[in-house]
DNA sequence: CTGGATCCGGCAGGATACTG
DNA sequence: CAGTATCCTGCCGGATCCAG
């Protein structure tokens, strides 16, 4: 699907799939090698297509809360197939 | 996942999921806008992770069919699913 | 802390021409 | 018909600096 374009997508869903609501630091932390520009590109990529919903709270240095919608939850179960397809995959080719 | 790269994999395997076995001219025909060289490519990497299967038939200009492979065939069912989600998608985006 | 603006290099991918 | 070789280009994504 063109929508899960870009390099971190599927990632960042992954994580907030995991770990559920997220600030914008610990996906900096999480997402392992993303760069603020990329997370904060391809966040407002997911956020167009209704996957994650972006809160913003009124504390004193200003956060910023991430969290799958229920709309992208129903993506969840297919990427689930997807990784663990990905796994048999990987045993299957180291092994010839 | 890694091994869908490339902007025309998911395409050309969705030919061959709906039309069986195909020759090279088949799918360049029938995958709209497609380069040679990329399609071969792109063949080259499926065939590497076991997805498709290649055969050369020893015609007098000679011929090369491709197939889906019953690992590949795996995927079908999650890339169904996936398509599904993807209309789905579409509606929603485009009513807001 | 969140994220926008800018600059830049590398590579995915397109067009074309050529071979067995 | 099937595939390779070569060249060229856009843009994806990384680094860095700046702002609310």
């Amino acid at each position: 699907m063109e929508v899960l374009n870009g390099k971190w997508k599927i990632l960042i869903i992954g994580t907030l799939m995991a770990g559920g609501k997220k600030r914008f630091m610990e996906l900096l932390r999480e997402v392992d090698g993303i760069a603020a520009k990329m997370l904060s590109k391809e966040l407002q990529e997911l956020e167009m297509h209704k996957l994650i919903s972006r809160t913003v709270c009124n504390t004193k240095p200003i956060t910023v809360e991430y969290e799958i919608t229920e709309y992208g939850k129903k993506l969840e179960k297919i990427l689930l197939e997807l990784t663990n397809w990905g796994m048999e995959h990987r045993e299957m080719i180291l092994k010839g």
